[in-house]
DNA sequence: TTATTTAATGATAATAATTATCATTAAATA
DNA sequence: TATTTAATGATAATTATTATCATTAAATAA
């Protein structure tokens, strides 16, 4: 079976780049960590840990590669560091992200939520939608639950 | 009549900062330079050019209190830059954006399109929303009506 | 195969945006 | 008026990213 390796392989030899080995370990680091919005020194340390020879401008010529061509996208959270997130695969369109203002933790939504309002930029602004980028910021799951659990705490100590 | 800056003037106030001279004048600045999407750079020019004396360090400083502050938001297109929008007055959620691929323009949308999704975004990933940021990107109307142009130019040269 | 052109890499210097430092000034308060 | 505190300006420091350039690896031609 074609494994997502090859299937970037084939996506870089079709924009005539090779699949070097350091590129390839810089995929593979990408493909262990999906979900975990790695910055281009995260992704360096990382892929060091199996390839101790790679530099840094590498890595960072990888990840712009890898963006140019819409293997991975270039995230930004305002905390001044570009991060890289592999792209679905198939994906059109890019996934959302749900970071949280108390945790810090950065959820993904891979839905597409966004037709409708699609559908009405393309129409009311006469804007050819080619990407987005959507995040909301709030408070997430984890810490709902944890602030619930400790007002219903509360209520019981009051009860007392 | 209260003018936006005293009512920018009383948000400081409130959280215990005074509307220094600096501080006025940057306010001024990103008042008449509204949609205009400025860098941190681009503000202290234009304030120079009104206050000279002023330092690039306070721009950044009153940049960074502003948006603390949410009287402006820091935005970020993945140039490198962050840039600074005051907040539409009463506006609970953030504006959209328009980039555009081609002209490099961005538009602004006032409008929230996201109601629905946010709905179902603060069911379904129990994640209570404060705030959210959307951009599209692709091909803004200008570009597009001048392609449209440029395609009945070639429809017309054809039939000679 | 060997020579030669081209692409990619690693080390590191350069750049650019932002933040930290610190002495000075302005403002608020005692 | 004296004194504490906040804010500023100049500039050094930091940090992420990009550019440079000599070296190596790969692809291609002879």
């Amino acid at each position: 079976m074609e494994s997502r390796i090859d299937r970037i392989k084939k996506q870089l030899h079709g924009a005539s780049y090779k699949l070097t080995p350091q590129r390839e370990a810089t995929v593979r680091v990408l493909l262990e960590n999906e979900e975990d919005h790695l910055s281009a020194e995260d992704v360096y340390l990382l892929v060091k840990e199996k390839a101790p020879e790679i530099g840094l401008a590498t890595v960072y010529r990888t990840l712009e590669l890898l963006t140019e061509l819409k293997i991975v996208d270039k995230i930004n959270f305002g905390d001044g560091v570009s991060r890289y997130d592999l792209r679905q695969e198939g994906a059109a369109h890019f996934h959302h992200h749900l970071v949280c203002i108390e945790c810090g933790a950065v959820d993904e939504i891979q839905e597409d939520l966004l037709e409708d309002v699609e559908a009405v930029v393309e129409k009311r602004w006469n804007f050819q939608i080619k990407d987005h980028r959507l995040t909301f910021h709030g408070i997430c799951w984890r810490c709902n639950e944890k602030h619930a659990a400790e007002e219903k705490n509360k209520e019981e100590k009051n009860r007392e």
